[in-house]
RNA sequence: GCCGGAGUAGCUCAGCUGGUAGAGCAAGCCCCUUGUAAGGGCUAGGCCGUCGGUUCGAGUCCGACCUCCGGCUCCA
């Protein structure tokens, strides 16, 4: 048979042969580094058959950066882990360890409970297992063999894995453990150069919290030490990203025990918050948006209507004021259908699409708290599009055009998850049919890359979720546009159509920033808090050299305050060299040092980082208008201005 | 909520096997009068997260709670 290589020659092999064979047949250098066969985008374990015309590449030590060789490299480093523990910690159970991105984890039911400190033991022995050497040995097997042998060694969690598992079954041996695994894995562990544990955390067996919590060990490992040292710094890096450092430092924001997960805005947050809010403003405006504003806090009958109590009241902030109970509002949907159900609607109001930035409150478990991005008071850019069904469509894809555009302006993008019918969904199969399909084309019109979540849905209809990462690569979900028609009959709302009779309702929920909260804090993470001119806190500080300074100094800031640039003199009693250093640390983007040289109408221009400059004031004044309008200032291109 | 870790000055952190709390930065005052990333001096600043326990004596040991951090679960 043959097999097709990358550069497109083709390899003679016997029929049978598997891509060690492969690899041998090209050169013994090969196949000793090899680690990994990858065919059609797919990868296989070196020690399978390999099928006739199939295209395949080997994948050895050398590519080291290749994310597939890093995944087997950590897969296989996975089981070295659990033969650590299982000779270190007699009678615990093993139950799953894949790698994942930047790592690995093994999940284990330790008799007794470890801790932290227990690591440096177990890596010790994982360098003990490195340094003897280990080799994989794959073997399939029959279902029934697999459960005995699991069942012998008292892994109750492999047995209820080989009873789920589908298609063939196969074992991966090293040393004396064995291990159920798909694969693939490494031919033998000399390529596993460093390894290091990371940490420690409950996890329940197959994720779900009514079952046993297992002791999830998460570990990486990599092709050289090098490689491991330079992640280890560029997670060190990372975290000098984090909001929850850079927010109180540039004297944004603080948390206060006495208000737990509530962000107290300072006066430099607030200009983040209300450059976001102008923008939605303006976009609103310009979309065909209506602002509106509704109570904070609503009967508890509300919550019963709208569905909310039911799922949610524990993760309410309840009230009981004068005998009668009251809770503060988790969404804003209930305040939007009183207003839509004031009066009688026709079909010539819709769509109708209310919008409202109103904080919500929501008793958020406490371990699920985390900075801006995990709070109790939460401020969506909420909206509730109220439309036909004919409208379903282009509601969805205005609203999907809408998200990409916000993001753009701040060089961000989101990934896109078209979550599905969930199973306890109400409404027929055929409603569903249609309104993911609406979802759907709304996401292709927009070429929105999106990957489908099957029955993640909420149960009144299916929904887009829009997510970005933090500074550490986690997920976090920033716009969602959900599609309804559960909650407008809940409240009793249709509208009058051309024939005179009464229809059903639809109603998008939507928020594309999600929350204000959230939003900065991904915001302050993506700029590293180096912020734009146009976003910046203080986009301008002056510095006069001498006490004689501080007067002119002072008309420049009024002469650049009046155009709308927010501008501050430092005229503390320090040297230049240092007020540099603090206008350099708080990351504000333009400092003038303004000395006996400046008198002459030439202003010194320092741009953040140090570059230097000499201009006029009137051409600085040009410079700062084109950097306050390079974005979300002014549209940008990106249609008309909001009629006054 | 669950597993693991941590809370000492405004911030970053020292503080050994229990003996009564320390540095740098920031702050206030003074000197210097400053030219592109830290000028100098002095001063003040602490219910050592909270409550309880052990002890002659607790920042240090034990327990409970609160808050925060890494995960899991959840996320209308």
């Amino acid at each position: 048979m043959k097999v097709l290589l990358p550069d497109s020659s083709e390899l003679e092999l016997p029929d049978g042969a598997t891509g060690l064979d492969a690899a041998r047949a090209i050169g013994p250098k090969l196949a000793e580094q090899a680690v990994l066969l990858r065919s059609n985008g797919t990868v296989q374990d070196l020690r399978l058959p390999l099928e006739d015309g199939q295209q395949i590449q080997i994948l050895t030590t050398r590519n080291a950066d290749d994310s597939d060789a890093l995944w087997v490299l950590r897969h296989s480093t996975a089981h070295l882990l659990a033969e650590a523990v299982r000779r270190l910690y007699p009678g615990v159970k093993i139950a799953i360890g894949p790698p994942i991105e930047n790592g690995f984890y093994y999940d284990f039911e330790f008799p007794e409970p470890i801790r932290e400190e227990d690591l440096p033991r177990i890596e010790e022995e994982i360098q003990r297992e490195l340094t003897e050497g280990r080799s994989w040995v794959r073997r399939e097997v029959q279902a029934e063999e697999a459960k005995r042998y699991f069942s012998e060694q008292g892994e109750g969690y492999k047995v209820e894995l080989v009873e789920t598992a589908e298609g063939p079954i196969s074992f991966y041996t090293q040393g004396d453990f064995t291990d159920l695994c798909r694969g693939p894995h490494l031919q033998d562990s000399k390529p596993i150069k460093a390894v290091k544990l990371t940490g420690l955390a409950g996890a329940y067996w197959r994720g779900d919290e009514r079952n046993t919590q297992l002791t999830r060990i998460y570990g990486t490992a990599f092709y050289s030490q090098s490689d491991l040292d330079s992640y280890l710094e560029r997670v060190e890096e990372a975290k000098r990203r984090d909001h929850r450092r850079l927010g109180p430092q540039l004297d944004l924001f603080h948390f206060s025990e006495r208000s737990p997960a509530s962000p107290l805005w300072h006066p430099k947050g607030m200009v983040l918050w209300y450059e976001l809010e102008a923008i939605r403003r303006r976009e609103n405006a310009r979309r065909g948006y209506l602002e509106v504003k509704t109570p904070i806090i609503y009967d508890a009958e509300t919550f019963w209507t709208s569905g909310h109590f039911p799922k949610y009241e524990d993760l309410m902030f309840k009230l009981d004021v004068r005998g009668r109970p009251w809770a503060m509002k988790s969404m804003n949907c209930p305040g939007h259908m009183l207003l839509f159900g004031s009066r009688p609607r026709s079909y010539k109001e819709l769509p109708l699409r209310y919008a409202e930035p109103t904080p919500l409150h929501r008793d958020e478990i406490p371990g699920t708290l985390h900075g801006l991005l995990r709070v109790r008071i939460v401020t969506q850019d909420d909206s509730h599009i109220f439309c036909t069904e004919d409208q379903i469509q282009d509601e969805i894809a205005a609203v999907v055009d809408y998200a990409r555009y916000l993001y753009g302006l701040f060089g961000m993008s989101a990934s896109a998850e078209l979550a599905t019918r969930p199973d306890n969904k109400i409404g027929t199969d055929e409603q569903w049919d249609r309104n993911e399909a609406a979802l759907e084309a709304a996401l292709k019109l927009n070429s929105i890359p999106y990957t489908v979540a099957p029955g993640e849905g909420a149960f009144y209809g299916p929904k887009i979720d829009l997510f970005m990462d933090d500074a550490l690569g986690r997920k976090w979900q920033m716009g969602t546009i959900q599609l309804d028609s559960q909650m407008p009959s809940r409240f009793g709302l249709t509208y009058v159509g051309q024939d005179n009779t009464e229809h059903s309702l639809y109603v998008v929920h939507r928020a594309l920033y999600g929350s204000f909260e959230r939003f900065i804090g991904i915001l302050i993470e993506h700029f590293g808090g180096d912020f734009p001119f146009w976003l910046a806190p203080v986009q301008v500080r002056i510095l006069p050299v001498g006490e004689e300074h501080r007067a002119p100094a002072a008309e420049v800031r009024d002469r650049l305050g009046a155009e709308g640039f927010r501008v501050e003199v430092d005229e503390r009693d320090e040297t230049v060299g240092k007020r540099i250093r603090d206008a350099e640390v708080e990351k504000i983007p333009r400092v003038i040092v303004y000395g006996d040289r400046e008198s002459t109408g030439s202003l010194a221009v320092r741009e953040r980082g140090g570059k230097q400059d000499t201009k006029s004031l009137q051409a600085l004044v040009e410079e700062f208008r084109a950097l306050a309008a390079s974005s979300g200032r002014v549209a940008g291109g990106a249609g008309p201005q909001p009629a006054q």
